[in-house]
DNA sequence: CTGAAAGCGCTAACAG
DNA sequence: CTGTTAGCGCTTTCAG
């Protein structure tokens, strides 16, 4: 029905195909394991190639019956679509990259990121996008720049811990992208941002020490020039304001278990009378109960310790954390889910906050 | 220069190009963010669409004068080759898949698959493969092979702690495949992989013990229908059998801190005399660190404890564990770096084995 | 060493 | 609802 020799001029490069050329083809496909075409798929279900296509892309107006044989004719040749003809032929590429700054994939150990991605990249296994890692080295941004901007993704996902890059915020007016975190410097209300209530889960932290009856605070804080270390501080903070006591016993460290037992020893020499304290997470954490073990103070006895992340380190420690849960998964699959929605232009807010929760230890019963 | 109008057939295809058609596709192109072509800058150079492509993947037979001009016109134009359409018409996608099992992908968090993952990110970006993740579906595993099958990707690395899929030993018959850790059902001498050395870390570790006169043994194994949990295990054995002393007080757990703590429950349990132990893995050392606090067995002065991983948990620990340290950033990397060699059809052997290293702390001083 | 020509496999108007 | 017709941007023989 379709070797009929085309009528139009004879140099046509259809024509070709039609010829020995396709035999001359196939021959080459084989011993490569020959990935099926939609041209075979067509042929085999006695279409055009157009209708496949429209079948592949789920388009509503094929007639049922012709689905159905094409997708018989799919499934026996065990046909996959070929994603780079799909994308040069589409301009779109059903690709979303995973950025993240080279200084945090060092620290990629950290079980709070690990647990995002881990959430994004679940997602879109549900979506017919592909997640590419892309790690945007900290000297050569314009690399990373020209290849999110040179067609090669939909859409990127950020997350970092320095959040709010500022290299991504330029390429975000032109690419759909989604931030993991409040932006730092946010590009005003033109970003698309996914966060945890940082905020309010110090804060909680907080108001269930004071529950305690304990008056005398201290806080580990996080790395200042951090949305995360701000917002924590800050609940940490007001908590404190709202019921009249001092809140200037803070020490800053910058997440890791080292810098966490460094601020501790800084913090038990200035001396001031401390029975409870707030540590801007659970890495920190564990620096701070190696150095409050060593110095012989008791935790909760002494002093009363909450963290933030909960990872299960803390669960395990003696005693067991009381921390700040954040949904780290959730925050992936919704920072996924909301950067597909806004590649395909539907509706969607620009932030959206998840909400946190206390988890009661023995730390701070 | 090439503005000559051509003098075959008038309706071929490049001629419509050529015409006001081409002026036509500017504007649409302006207004998306146009990524400038190939044919632009051949345009600007001066020189055909086969020259620049020539200069853009290095081919040695461009007269340095011509790829210098090229390369101006490249850089004044910041122009960055189409990845789908390169992979279309080289039929290489340069472009290699992170395959992890959905169960693997669960565990994310555990510090020593982040790092490997991390090393292999990090070496790929220095080339100029790309990097896709793929979460394969642990019900669905056709889907999976199917995707890596279709002609989507140049090769694949294997991360999974249930080493040895099956699905993916076929998959590796067709595709270039690197599996990180000695994979279970081996393909015969068909796989590739990197693993570190596991038996002789396990066996550093016993020794480490024996060298402090300890003569009562015990051993936190893996699941022993996983590599490493096999390989740790045999090593801790051959040490001990080596001395002629006993070796078999072994409790399996799952790599999980909880099972550790189980594990250790049960082995006390047994009431058998215990003052050396090594644990498959640090995470199982935290389970087992707050089993011997709450029975009040200090470590190391009743029993001491060898982990192994060296995570910055263990090196926090009260007291800080002896552990055996796996290059895991390394063997990501170098994972990666066989890929490549084996997808560009260089020479490269089979098996690699990284070597471990004993990091003696408190626990085991 | 360089150019011309012919596609890679698929989508997208545009006609029926 | 379905087929026809042009390409998407680049690589790759094949001739000079």
């Amino acid at each position: 029905m379709r070797g009929r020799t085309a009528s139009p001029p004879a140099n046509r490069r259809r024509l070709t195909l039609g010829g020995q050329t396709n035999e001359g083809r196939r021959a080459v496909s084989d011993q490569r394991g020959g990935s099926p075409t939609l041209e075979m798929v067509a042929a085999l279900a006695g279409v055009s190639r157009a209708t496949v296509s429209r079948v592949v892309n789920n388009s509503p107006k094929v007639s049922v019956r012709v689905v159905e044989r094409v997708n018989e004719a799919i499934a026996s040749l065990n046909y996959v679509p070929n994603r780079a003809a799909r994308t040069l032929a589409s301009r779109r590429t059903r690709t979303i990259a995973l950025v993240m700054p080279e200084s945090t994939a060092k620290l990629f150990s950290d079980p709070f990121l690990a647990s995002v991605t881990q959430g994004i990249a679940l997602h879109l296994a549900d979506t017919d996008y592909t997640l590419t890692m892309l790690i945007a080295s900290d000297d050569t941004p314009e690399k990373t720049q020209r290849y999110l901007l040179g067609g090669n993704v939909d859409g990127a996902l950020v997350v970092s811990h320095h959040s709010g890059d500022h290299s991504l915020g330029e390429v975000s007016r032109t690419l759909p992208v989604v931030f993991g975190g409040r932006p730092l410097a946010a590009g005003g209300a033109l970003t698309y941002y996914v966060d945890v209530d940082n905020y309010g889960g110090a804060r909680a932290a907080t108001e269930h020490l004071l529950g305690r009856g304990l008056r005398q605070h201290g806080t580990i804080a996080g790395p200042q020039d951090m949305p995360p270390g701000l917002d924590r501080l800050a609940g940490w903070r007001d908590a404190l304001d709202a019921e009249g006591l001092d809140s200037t016993l803070v020490e800053c460290g910058d997440f890791t278990p080292e810098s966490g037992a460094a601020a501790m020893i800084r913090m038990l020499d200035r001396g001031r009378p401390l029975d409870a304290l707030f540590v801007a997470n659970d890495q920190m954490a564990a620096g701070v109960y190696s150095v409050l073990h060593e110095r012989g103070l008791a935790i909760p006895a002494n002093i009363a310790v909450v963290g933030f992340d909960d990872n299960f380190y803390g669960a395990t420690a003696t005693p067991p954390l009381t921390t700040v849960r954040q949904p780290s998964n959730e925050m992936g699959a919704k920072m996924a889910e909301v950067l597909v929605r806004v590649i395909e232009q539907r509706d969607v807010p620009r932030v959206t906050v998840l909400p946190t929760e206390l988890v009661v230890r023995g730390s701070a019963g």
